[in-house]
DNA sequence: AAATATTATATATAATAGATATATAAATTT
DNA sequence: AAATTTATATATCTATTATATATAATATTT
């Protein structure tokens, strides 16, 4: 069975449970929100868990657009927005603004999981595949990690700060960005801490350990080279 | 063989009637029910001897959909779906909650029986096999675990524990998915107690009981090796 | 100007105390 | 009996601290 998340964002409880319903049976987990302030909440408390979002445009207090915009500023986990027929006018503006996906309503449950799994495989979300990355492989169903063919034993912490680095491989991350996804909310330990970490991690990966450079003045980055 | 029953359920006689005769005639017993709510009724009563059912999807009271939805909610029982032509429409929606087989009436009982005999075949066939884990044997159809051999006394919990670790085989499963899926959907229980079964499944597989692996932080997960 | 030395700052490392999760056994409830 | 809860022990992890080392910027010497 797959760990994937998906965030379910609509007013109506009918249509939640029939999005639910269906994903639940393929295996996603399923967490949900009635309207944009609750979803912003529910984001927030899961957002290292959570894989993909199915995002209703129209909702009371914060409507699916003011949702999307918010989400964005700090991440980049894929949306797809649910939209009446007739709204295709807003659509244009959404893909701009980083919508990966479009679901118009009613849709058929084979549409839905379709691209459900579409978007998951091309933003490389899928638990369910072992990614490699220079000898080093991550299977995040197992949430086991080998180097060059041999497990090796990382503690909780150590796995997520792992694969929160390889998932943004090429790119340089701040201190603050690795507090702020590895560890949990507003976290206010001594950053040294994430060193200690490092070190240990390197010191497990062995020659690999090289893949994870120190961009001094800023913080970490994963790259195969 | 010869005690496979079927539950029919249409809301007119004749087509009872009609189905009766085919699938009696091949060995089959017949449990029969006129609508929606009294299908419910006889399934409840008989779910246990019950080994497929015959589902039509306009009926008065309550509708196959419905039928449908309710006997997902706690059994896997395979359910064909008998509609009309021109509810094309509806069949994805089905095929994603849990419909094993459609035939569209009207039908041949050439059709009816194949498509009877296929599902049986299929669904007891996949009961039917003994499963071995590195030198633990699985027998669903019994309910029986053996050791190296050896026959285990199981408790229920211990049992459903302990094939839904070996089920998901190499996943990291959490504590909250362990909950959801061997207790109740709404159990808010101790987690520890996961934990206190898990220490017995574990003695009394002895030293396979060290393929039960703790994923500190996590959870559980079986893996043979 | 090039080489070297100094200084300031950032990161690496190792050791340790404190926090947390799980194992286990025993008690309680169903 | 079985399932669950509780209490305690044990194992493991995490954050912190202190110190060493690396690096970059600047100043000094050749």
């Amino acid at each position: 069975m797959l760990d994937n998340y998906i965030l379910v964002v609509d007013d109506e409880s009918r249509m939640r449970k029939l999005i639910k319903d269906f994903l639940a049976q393929k295996g996603y987990s399923i967490l949900e929100a009635e309207d944009g302030e609750r979803a912003l909440e529910v984001f927030e408390e899961n957002k290292n868990k959570i894989n993909l979002i199915l995002l209703d445009v129209m909702m009371p207090k914060l409507d699916g657009w003011s949702v999307l915009r918010q989400i964005r500023q700090e991440s980049k986990v894929p949306i797809i927005m649910l939209t009446a027929r007739g709204e295709e006018q807003d659509e244009l503006f959404g893909f701009e603004l980083g919508v990966d996906e479009y679901i118009s309503k009613p849709f058929s449950p084979k549409i839905l999981v379709a691209r459900v799994e579409a978007i998951l495989k091309r933003t490389n979300q899928d638990q369910k595949q072992v990614k490699e990355y220079g000898g080093i492989e991550i299977d995040k169903e197992g949430r086991t990690v080998k180097v060059d063919g041999k497990v090796i034993e990382l503690s909780l912490r150590e796995y997520e700060l792992l694969t929160y680095l390889v998932e943004n491989e090429n790119i340089a991350l701040s201190r603050d960005k690795i507090l702020n996804n590895v560890w949990n909310y507003d976290y206010y330990g001594d950053s040294r801490t994430i060193d200690s970490h490092i070190k240990k991690i390197r010191h497990k990966l062995g020659k690999r350990g090289k893949y994870i450079k120190t961009m001094r003045g800023v913080g970490y980055k994963f790259e195969v080279k």
